[in-house]
DNA sequence: AACTATTTATAAGA
DNA sequence: TTCTTATAAATAGTT
């Protein structure tokens, strides 16, 4: 209804799809509430703009759907959004951001100015910008859990062959001395078969 | 819009009551995809007939305004006894399921059906069953790495006091006879300073 | 924010 | 019900 036929697709004009929103969430707003009149039904209606400022039409008194509403208004007013970053990236995939970079663009959704050009778009995109940054942020975090692992393992090596080292030492010189270390060892709780089995099994565990 | 201007007050003749409800729920829910796609914002839009069934329109992916519905849904099924026999829809919070649950979910919709019986509800609680499996699944990988990395460090520990242990031993008893153990460790590199340092430094680059 | 030319929705009738 | 059609309403583009 209008001077054209408009084609059902998201209107790309920044301005005018701004424009469109207003007058048609009002004529759907004034004909959700002529529905629930003519019809006596209920009738919920919630608009959420880009930005996550909502419009909202509730037929009635009932509780629940209010209460509904109200639970829902709480939960979304931690996440808000803003001026849109349309320019500043001419799209393409979610290319990885530096944190400093990926720091800024979360903080110019979240304490952006308060109207409403933030297109659903571009939260998509700010979605995948964060999406990137986890799945790198993981396979670090993972790839330094492995390297420690793979380090303590080597150490633990190096350290069980110096400890075999001592102890032939010690058991050949004790051969011609007296036999005084294994009390020392025992008191330790560090029985050679013991240690070396446990130790194993983390590590297996672990890499397997 | 039509033959006659329609005063706004609920039609009080029952057939032409369920018409004109059929007709402009059918406008209303046409009005509400066109906004939102359109506008590129999120639109939900439910009604209830009188006797209870329900209609719903809602925009797309997001979460929590599928939760919302989804949540108003099982307050509204105590409530009323309502009669609807809905599709089968799983329902419910995103529960934990056990792994063949969630293998048997995947493959329903991988391999299912080829017709368009599929709504985008259904996929939003596939996506979050999904989402707390790779939660569950990543934080029980950190769980096991940390306590790898732990088993190690407690076994190096270890291991370096025993080692310790048998060096004064052995250094003890070398007072009193010939020195030639040093030249062995030597051999393998594992001078007592330089092993410490490196392990220590592994050690603390990953718990913090 | 108003103004129209048009399109769209729909009330009543078939 | 569904389709048709006259008309009311909504609204796209313009000012």
């Amino acid at each position: 209804m209008g001077r054209k036929k408009v084609v059902m697709k998201r209107i790309e004009d920044n301005s005018s799809r701004q424009v469109t929103f207003s007058k048609r969430r009002g004529g759907l707003m004034k004909k959700a509430r002529e529905l629930s009149v003519l019809c006596d039904v209920e009738v919920a209606l919630l608009v959420f703009s880009s930005r996550g400022k909502q419009y909202v039409f509730c037929s009635g008194g009932n509780n629940s759907l209010a209460e509904i509403l109200e639970r829902y208004r709480n939960h979304s007013e931690e996440a808000e959004g803003s001026k849109d970053a349309n320019e500043g990236c001419p799209s393409g995939e979610s290319s990885l951001l530096s944190p400093s970079q990926l720091l800024q663009l979360v903080q110019r959704y979240v304490e952006g100015p308060d109207d409403d050009n933030v297109s659903v778009t571009d939260l998509v995109h700010l979605e995948e910008q964060l999406d990137a940054a986890i799945v790198q942020t993981r396979h670090r975090k993972t790839q330094l859990m492995t390297e420690s692992v793979i380090t303590l393992q080597d150490q633990e090596r190096l350290l069980r062959e110096e400890n075999e080292l001592l102890e032939r030492e010690i058991a050949s010189m004790t051969a011609n001395d007296e036999p005084s270390n294994e009390a020392a060892i025992r008191h330790l709780g560090l029985e050679d078969n013991q240690s070396v089995d446990q130790s194993q099994q983390a590590t297996l565990n672990f890499l397997q």
